[in-house]
DNA sequence: TCCACAGACTTGACCGATTCAAGAAAAAGC
DNA sequence: GCTTTTTCTTGAATCGGTCAAGTCTGTGGA
């Protein structure tokens, strides 16, 4: 804390990043933004409103969607979709790294690329398609629940 | 048509697949497996529902999604999510192919797995994890999608 | 500083895919 | 053929997410 307005800084952080993605500065879209930043990534929208609600005071889920999709859009944030649970978002990094999904609890987690530049790996296909980004999940156990499995 | 019973092959071999995976052998299973199997893959349960109902007459919805899951459990059927698209299923080949997917229109399809042996992919991960498949999805624009987005 | 307007938010209805639950039907073993 | 156990049918419910209409609010210009 070196100024009184110090609590202020995430926010005008999330404004300026809103700024220059050339967005709309609102109170929502700060919100929402700040809370997937501040946290360790892969919040579903559910928890992202609950989240930005304690720095708005109220915001309807609608609302956490467009957000979300708008943030999505401009680059900020990158939305994750695993068959069979909700979408989940985490900052965007850049980086192309990857995710494992417990098969048992539905925990995901971060894998680092394995190979490198995006898309990492080459697909064998004609040259008409547009091959945008290679996404891969790995399925499994979790460490928690392949214990558990194993003691059973 | 080597004998009267010609047409009734496809069926009994549906059915020596059911009872070699130790399922009981129904109409409704038989069926599906069979839609399955006929077709070039990828089609989703209420596709299948129709393709089945035209053997077995009648067939309800939710029946098709327990038969899904049975032979899917079973190993004969192989279930694709894609988010924001039904699941969609195919033959089980055993081959540890990916898929591509249009981003525009939804459109799938097969892409030889470019590595080898699955995981055909080794992630970083702690020892700990139990990684039993990568899943690799290509996203892009298929040929069609492509040249209308350049054309506008 | 005030205004006007496009864009964003709220509320509430709606949707598609899938699952749950209860009772009827039908395989498989005896 | 009879019994048991699984599977199928029907109908309701759930869940994540979207659509639509009206209200509100940033933002750029007067």
């Amino acid at each position: 804390m070196t100024t009184p307005g110090a609590a202020d800084e995430p926010m005008a952080l999330a404004a300026e990043r809103l700024r220059a993605a050339g967005m709309r500065v609102t109170a929502p879209r700060m919100a929402v933004l700040m809370a997937v930043s501040g946290s360790g990534g892969h919040l579903d929208a559910d928890t992202l409103r609950e989240r930005a609600r304690r720095i708005t005071g109220r915001l309807s889920l609608q609302a956490t969607y467009n957000v979300l999709r708008a943030l999505t859009d401009a680059g900020l944030v990158r939305s994750t979709q695993i068959a069979g649970h909700p979408a989940r978002y985490e900052a965007e990094r850049h980086d192309n790294h990857h995710h494992f999904v417990c098969r048992a609890c539905g925990f995901l987690r971060d894998v680092e690329c394995t190979v490198g530049a995006a898309p990492c790996i080459e697909p064998r296909l004609p040259e008409e398609y547009d091959v945008q980004e290679a996404a891969v999940t790995f399925w499994g156990l979790c460490p928690g629940c392949r214990a558990a499995a194993s003691a059973s």
